[in-house]
DNA sequence: CAGGGGTGAT
DNA sequence: ATCACCC
């Protein structure tokens, strides 16, 4: 095993966190540390707001506050404030059955989200301004991980006297004798402190639970209902994993694994915690079976992966019928019209487009969604990002040829669902990025990712083997979606998956066009190219696996010097620990602390790369603004901030 | 299997 | 392109 490769697979691995299993005899994962008491645990925080939607609605309209209130989509209550729920209407109710329950509900309109979505932006903001190490699931809940913000308190301000905030699982919360749990309390005291920062710069209400995974806080902060906390000691997993009642109860285990583990004749928690791994990992596969055997036993090894903007936008309608041309055109506009603006505000370049019907079936094969999806000419997505009205009757067009991809307007048709969406959405670093961009020292952006984790957790010998494997799935597989993209304009091509990506970029850079005839992958599989693009894809790895100092736990601004504050939208990726005192001729554009670790032949590629790259940095992108006038119908408003990664976290 | 969203894996 | 998961 290469050293470099080393470095890489441990910064792979997740910290220890064997969660204390009191269940006997399974095949989880030996326990790593095995002795210490709370040291080596994560400290992980999970919030999730009460009643949502309703919440917005009532925050919006304090008139709402008092009365038991309904937030309808179409004909469901998908929520409802706790007013409501005593009178016994729950989440996801018919219209019906909520108003049976409750006659005098009060209802208001939910299907458009944009209230919802902005207020889930605000709250993440405000919880990253405190640690930036944040992840979203769904609108209204967020897991931080603080382990290293808590192990810092802890070692620069011991206390002798700890205590907890809130509930803790199972005890009298009084009598828990904290200071066997330092780092919960701890824990406990800043998801105190940021539940009250939530309610007074935003006016919300929330739970949160605190533990040392994202399962077990996820699971305990529904403990205590409405605004409340709840801390879960490592000593009662096995009690919070014993509460559940089902299966489905465990976050992971939706309905298709659910179903599957009834055929099985799993219905308890217990009956998956001691099923035969062999026996499961024949329906799930090898690896997935661990996983929901681990999530049983309460044991989650899971990161918080910080989510960032969002990566798609879409819109969509549902409804009684459409069954004419005439009238999916007019909902492909009103749609697209909504997501535009959506898209234009966001400032980033779709480059993917997707249409996705639902058609009508009586008593259906519970109906599933058909869909469509074509790259986006870059003068199409580049008007997007100005608001030029020339993007919707040119999106428009492309979604009436999806459409006709979909269904044969020939015969009759009916259809209940529309959505649109735009995906693979370039932030300006991605758009006018050269092959140069690669040995940036910002951090990859997220299109990257995807070619750095293959490389990064691959030896090189094996990455040869691995990449004709991946080509192979792709063309085996996806061959009449990738020949299509091939016959479009070449700019096309920028929509495929990065590893074709890194490919196009090169190829634009030495100004080679492809044939738009070729209809054929170019020459990927040719071993010299490969060679090529496996040293930039390394090198970049061993950025990507080296979190921005900001980023890291223990980076953490005060709460109340900084609430809200207007930060730096780049500030994440910024990356450059203060030197280490380690190899003098390290870049500086490389973790010091890898480098010196890397392969002295490593070493001087990166040297050399980035002499070479250092005068080229400052030549200005030839991004020639042709000529004064263009022939943009109209360019709305604000000219979205287009370079701004974080538009989603900034105050307001 | 309801509404209107999102994520990642295959 | 679909499936499965989450809210
Ligand atoms: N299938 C679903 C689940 C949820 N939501 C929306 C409505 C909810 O308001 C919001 C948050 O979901 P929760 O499950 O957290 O429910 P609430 O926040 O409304 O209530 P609670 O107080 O129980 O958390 O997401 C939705 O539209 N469709
Ligand atoms: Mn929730
Ligand atoms: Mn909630």
């Amino acid at each position: 095993c290469a050293p470099e490769l080393c470095i890489l697979l441990k910064m792979d691995e997740d910290e220890d966190d064997a969660d204390w299993d009191t269940s006997s005899g399974s095949s989880a994962p030996a326990s790593t540390g095995g002795g210490c008491s709370d040291g080596s645990r994560r400290v992980v925080l999970h919030f999730d707001l009460d009643c949502f939607y309703a919440q917005v609605e009532m925050v919006r309209n304090p008139a709402l506050r008092d009365v038991p209130l309904g937030v309808q989509q179409k004909y469901i209550v998908v929520t409802c404030n706790y007013v409501a729920r005593e009178y016994g209407v729950t989440k996801l109710m018919s219209v019906t059955a909520a108003k049976e329950k409750c006659p005098q509900l009060v209802l208001v309109k939910g299907e458009d989200l944009t209230h919802y979505r902005e207020t889930s932006y605000k709250v993440t903001e405000l919880l990253m301004s405190y640690c930036p190490l944040v992840e979203r699931l769904g609108f209204d809940e967020n897991f931080m991980d603080i382990t290293e913000i808590v192990n810092g308190k802890i070692r620069e301000a011991p206390v002798t006297d700890y205590c907890f905030s809130g509930h803790v699982y199972n005890c009298q919360a009084a009598g828990v004798r904290a200071s066997e749990y330092p780092r919960l309390a701890v824990g406990s005291q800043i998801a105190a402190e940021l539940r009250g920062a939530l309610h007074s710069r935003l006016g919300l209400t929330s739970c949160a639970g605190i533990a040392s995974s994202k399962l077990l806080a996820k699971l305990v902060s529904g403990a205590h209902k409405p605004n409340q906390q709840t801390t879960l000691l490592p000593k009662y997993t096995g009690d919070i994993i014993g509460s559940l009642t089902g299966l489905r109860q465990i976050p992971g285990i939706g309905y298709r694994t659910g179903e599957k583990l009834k055929a099985l004749g799993l219905l308890a928690v217990r009956d998956l915690q001691v099923f035969h791994l062999a026996a499961l990992a024949k329906e799930f596969g090898e690896a997935n079976a661990q996983r929901i055997q681990n999530l049983a036993h309460g044991i989650d090894e899971s990161p918080v992966t910080p989510s960032g903007p969002p990566q798609s936008l879409s819109d969509e309608d549902s409804f009684k019928e459409i069954s004419t041309v005439t009238e999916t055109v007019k909902k492909l506009e009103d749609l697209l019209t909504s997501l535009l603006e959506r898209m234009h505000k966001d400032g980033r370049q779709p480059s993917t487009f997707r249409l996705t019907i639902r058609r009508f079936s009586s008593t259906d094969r519970w109906f599933s969604r058909e869909s469509r999806q074509c790259p986006i000419p870059i003068h199409i997505g580049q008007k997007v990002i100005s608001g030029s009205s020339e993007a919707l009757p040119q999106l428009v067009s492309i979604g009436i040829k999806l459409f006709h991809k979909l269904i044969d307007t020939s015969a009759p048709f009916h259809l209940t669902l529309m959505n649109v969406c735009f995906s693979n959405l370039l932030s300006r670093r991605d758009t006018k990025g050269s092959i140069k961009s690669f040995f940036t020292a910002k951090s990859p952006s997220r299109q990257d990712k995807k070619v750095t984790r293959v490389s990064s957790s691959t030896a090189r010998n094996v990455f040869f083997f691995l990449f004709v494997f991946i080509y192979l799935f792709i063309y085996l597989f996806f061959s009449s979606l990738l020949d299509e993209i091939v016959q479009h304009k070449p700019s096309v091509l920028l929509e495929a998956v990065p590893i074709v990506r890194l490919k196009v970029v090169e190829r634009r850079h030495k100004g080679e066009m492809l044939p738009s005839q070729q209809k054929k992958i170019p020459d990927f599989l040719l071993p010299e190219h490969i060679q090529k693009e496996i040293i930039p894809t390394f090198h970049t790895a061993v950025f990507q696996h080296i979190p921005p100092v900001e980023s890291r736990p223990g980076a953490m601004c005060s709460l109340h010097d900084h609430p809200l504050s207007t930060r730096d939208t780049e500030g994440l990726n910024v990356p450059r620990p203060s030197s280490l005192g380690v190899n003098a001729a390290c870049p500086p554009n490389v973790d010091p602390r890898v480098f010196s670790e890397l392969p002295p032949d490593l070493q001087q590629e990166l040297l050399s790369e980035w002499k070479q790259q250092k005068p080229v940095l400052k030549i200005p992108s030839k991004k020639v603004v042709k000529g004064g006038s263009t022939k943009e119908k109209k360019t709305t408003g604000q000219p979205s901030q287009a370079n701004n990664l974080l538009k989603y976290f900034k105050p307001n």
